[in-house]
DNA sequence: GCCCGACCATACGGTGCCGTATGGCGACGG
DNA sequence: CCGTCGCCATACGGCACCGTATGGTCGGGC
């Protein structure tokens, strides 16, 4: 019987804050399910609120830069790797709760908003490059890669509903429009 | 003084929701920010799901319906007609807190996911429709739908995070995009 | 063999909420 | 003038959770 650590107990909040929102991590349940008493919880985190906020630095600080590290590995073209990036991030359903958890708890609190706007610079910023990489002009790339997350956040909240994925034509679609030159 | 109605209570109750989440309506606090006790409440209501379930019907029935109805009051074409939806929905950031709390209930309630998937349905076959009507076949219409809502619920998650709505420049590009024809 | 510190169990007080029970009170028909 | 009915206040029991206090266990250094 392994001790627990405090990782432990992150995981096993975040993945109650992807199923169920963070108003549901509590922590004598967790304690339950992790087959341990309170006493353990606290002897790890001062309080309730440390829990949250380690699972709140674990998902700024994992995820997004895997990803990103992943395709900036690659020697691609920048079109091949927005490709790459569309289909790995719409393609991966395991993220769309601690997402969604995550984003309806920024709602109601400070820190969860403030690092929620940092992950989406972050990733907004990327993207644009990507695009200004293919050759489109940064405006256009800034307007591009602000409606492509639109729609991956918005793929989120559907499929977190139960609606089917997106198929692999609407993928093309959606990597096509980002990567095409300006129409007007 | 004039007495509250199941209704009051209702849209109290919608508030709290669109504002905090379904987890955050609380039978106690909505007494006290209505200036009654609970008392009141258990007069109108069963109990605190039965409030719930009349918040979650009054969002089914009304907003979606309504814009709908206003939108084909019109005599546009259907071009005419998605663009006016597409700077509507877009341009209303009162409905994101309600979409976004009841989307959020949803994944941890049954009668809520229904609904909302209900809803997901008529809105998306109207837009399909919409588009299929401007002369694009209903495969695509589909596909192009099935983007353009997401957009927009990715559009009400980021909005109600604090980013900047979409300015008229990326609007025209969504609706544009949904009326182009299939480019391959 | 002891001791200390990491890790955990148990027991407790306090709080916020739900739902119920019961009583008050004002309007209104008879 | 009186009953009744709509609407609400008050008071209570119960539950789930938070955080603390305190004690227990077990392995590793000396």
């Amino acid at each position: 019987m392994p001790s627990l650590t405090a990782r432990d107990w992150t995981i096993a909040a975040a993945l109650r804050l992807a199923a169920d929102g963070a108003d549901h991590v509590r922590v004598e349940r967790l304690a339950q399910t992790l087959g341990v008493s309170k006493g353990s919880f606290y002897w790890h985190f001062a309080d309730r609120a440390a829990l949250l906020t380690a699972v709140l630095e674990m998902w700024e600080h994992e995820g997004t830069e895997r990803i990103i590290a992943d395709v900036d590995a690659t020697d691609l073209t920048p079109e091949q790797r927005l490709r790459t990036l569309v289909t790995r991030t719409f393609g991966e359903p395991q993220f769309d709760g601690i997402e969604l958890g995550i984003r309806a708890w920024a709602r109601h609190d400070a820190s969860a908003r403030e690092a929620a706007i940092r992950v989406d610079a972050r990733r907004l910023s990327y993207v644009a490059r990507l695009i200004h990489d293919a050759g489109i002009d940064a405006a256009a790339a800034g307007e591009r890669a602000a409606l492509l997350y639109r729609t991956l956040m918005g793929e989120f909240v559907l499929r977190a509903q139960g609606h089917e994925p997106l198929d692999a034509s609407a993928l093309e679609a959606v990597a096509r429009h980002a990567l095409s030159r300006p129409s007007s």
